[in-house]
RNA sequence: CGGGGCAUGGCGCAGUCCGGUAGCGCGCCUGCUUUGGGAGCAGGAUGUCGGGGGUUCGAAUCCCUCUGCCCCGACCA
């Protein structure tokens, strides 16, 4: 390839909609260009980029013996109402119609498609176990697209399934997928922390997450560094200090607190600490009040509680509403007394006791309340747990940051299997749902995460794998015959040992040049210049910025031993 | 959906308050010089000023309206 034929359309200045890194980067070295909100058009840089991110998710998927499809995105409504989806994906799907009024959408993902090959082509257990995967664009209409590829409305997944007779079997697929993804994101050059994380929409019993550790993601991971507990903010768990509540078998006693309404007012106004108040929060799910009981220092967590009732559509309750339910207004609210809607309480306010709420009075608050005794609750796993905790699992202390989600593997058990009539027969000659697992991959949030994790001011710091080049061979002087004859021997020679390779013969300044291809992130550069004339070159590693001169006769097997130790210096940034 | 911001040449911006028919830097084209870290000189091209409507002799500028994009929040597989 010669950079004088290719489109590399670099920019000098960051285009002023760009603010993560990524995003700026992928704009400014020519990769991407948007068309529209969360639509973006991939250039040849970034297609190469990508297509050698889905050739070794290929490679790896296909090792673990695994079969690619290539599915519609366009679907039929039938598949999607059989399995309940179409009305719970509500407005994150796009929906259409076609010229005879049916009703049809992009797909969000495959489960139902997949689903329903299976339900025809599994007969028995005997073609069991199945895993089935494609890499293909999905359509999500998302409320708010940003950050440049990290969240957009159409991307490319690589989605997986796996079909098994029993728990066991999915078991196994789903173990065999965490340890392919963690191949295919080491070959790719990824830091990444493998989390315990919540369903969602997907179903099923049990998922996980692969997360890059990143300011510009939008998920918070909890990571015990000592025993590699892990888990996003949403399930995350850990372990309470005792807390010491007054002594003694006391009675519910009200007390004035004009005024004060926040836990720092009633915690100052009543001369005691946070731990011994208890937080009441009211919440709508499903147009149905909740009241909510949390130790006064501790923060709800919405994804619990949407776990805990079983179902997402939950919002805070108006201020008019609670005033209507608890004739009190937020700051003055209580369990006490309370019958007319239900009570789940944080565990952590099991065993207390004589503690601080409020007496559903204005103006007034409860002391020496104690749960169980003065009032009744379902205790549940309500709270967020916040950084220095100490760790569920070995009670060191726990470290919170900022993922960008590339993975996410599920155990969807028999969820689509049961509501689309996907079953086979077993041993003996009983029709059972297939046991169904369902595994996907960002592949254009690889190339992203990529560019998060590695880039200085000079550009992008791309890991050999997912480069769309390996090596540049930058010529400082084209018009040069003799430089010309060599830099176009030493380009076939690279080709040749399999080293994909970009000669630089544009007719610009030495400066441009070295700037475009930092920029571009290739990670080996050979200068061709007037030092070949004494019979040298020299090579520059991008990750490293080190640069050497070697003997021009050794360049082709130099440039190939720094690529074979190009990982280490990525690892090392 | 709520809040905030922006929209002027390929990119970055000024001009808008106070109306007079569009300018700067980069990039692009031509020529000459230059050639190891985003060159210099000279010349040149490129604009429905996001769309529509209105006010006015005259609108990038004032008024109304629509649209698009970005950020925060809500939401989110």
């Amino acid at each position: 390839m010669r950079w004088s034929q290719l489109f590399i359309p670099t920019l000098r200045d960051v285009p002023a909609d760009a603010e993560v890194i990524s995003h700026k980067l992928l704009l400014r070295a020519g990769y991407i260009r948007q068309l529209g909100a969360g639509i973006y058009s991939l250039l040849p840089l970034a297609r190469r980029s990508l297509l050698k991110i889905e050739n070794i998710i290929r490679e790896e998927m296909d090792a673990a013996g695994g079969q690619e499809f290539y599915l519609p995105a366009l679907n039929p409504d039938d598949v999607w109402k059989a399995s309940g989806r179409w009305d719970v994906m509500g407005a994150n799907m796009f929906r259409i119609k076609d010229r005879a009024g049916r009703d049809l959408c992009l797909g969000m993902t495959h489960e139902e498609v997949f689903t329903s090959i299976a339900k025809d082509g599994l007969r028995s257990y005997r073609d069991l176990p199945q895993i089935w995967y494609q890499i293909q664009l999905k359509f999500r209409d998302e409320p708010r697209p940003k950050s440049g590829l990290l969240r957009v409305r159409q991307f490319t997944m690589k989605d997986s399934y796996s079909f098994d007779i029993d728990k066991a079997g999915l078991d196994r697929s789903f173990d065999l997928h965490d340890q392919v993804y963690r191949k295919i994101f080491d070959r790719c050059g990824l830091k990444y922390t493998a989390v315990q994380a919540v369903s969602g929409s997907m179903g099923g019993s049990e998922s996980q997450e692969f997360m890059v550790q990143s300011d510009a993601g939008e998920d918070w991971v909890v990571n015990c560094h000592k025993c590699g507990y892990a888990a996003n903010l949403e399930r995350a768990d850990s372990k309470l200090d005792p807390v010491e509540d007054p002594e003694g078998d006391l009675k519910p006693a009200e007390v004035h607190t004009p005024g004060q309404k926040t836990i720092e007012e009633v915690t100052a106004y009543l001369n005691t600490v946070p731990e011994n108040l208890i937080k009441s929060l009211v919440y709508i799910v499903e147009s149905k009040a909740w009241l909510l009981l949390l130790r006064g220092d501790h923060q709800l967590c919405e994804m619990k509680l949407a776990g805990a009732v079983g179902s997402e559509n939950l919002r805070p309750a108006t201020d008019l509403e609670i005033r209507d339910l608890f004739g009190a207004d937020p700051g003055s609210l209580g369990p006490l007394g309370v019958s007319n809607l239900s009570i789940l309480a944080d565990n952590s306010l099991q065993g207390r006791r004589n503690m601080v709420c409020g007496a559903n009075r204005n103006d007034y608050h409860l002391e020496n309340v104690t749960p169980g005794r003065d009032f009744t609750a379902e205790f549940t796993d309500l709270r967020e747990i916040q950084a220095g905790e100490s760790c569920i699992k070995c009670g060191s202390s726990l470290e919170i940051f900022k993922t960008i989600e590339i993975g996410h593997i599920f155990k969807l058990g028999t969820k689509y299997s049961q509501s689309m009539g996907a079953t086979v027969l077993d041993h003996n000659g009983k029709e059972i749902p297939v046991v169904m697992g369902s595994y996907g991959i960002g592949v254009d949030r690889i190339l992203a995460s990529a560019v998060e994790l590695y880039n200085d001011e000079n550009g992008m710091i791309l890991p050999r794998s997912i480069a769309p080049f390996e090596a540049v061979i930058t010529l400082i002087r084209p018009d040069n015959p003799a430089h010309m004859e060599f830099a176009e021997k030493l380009y076939l020679e690279l080709r040749n040992r399999g080293i994909d390779t970009i000669l630089d013969d544009r007719e610009e300044r030495p400066g441009v040049k070295f700037k475009d291809a930092e920029l571009i992130g290739i990670p080996v550069r050979i200068t061709v210049g007037k030092k070949l004339d004494e019979g040298s070159v020299e090579i520059f590693t991008r990750a490293d910025k080190k640069m050497e001169v070697i003997p021009a006769e050794k360049c082709l097997e130099e440039t190939i031993r720094l690529l074979e130790n190009y990982a280490d210096k990525i690892n090392g940034l």
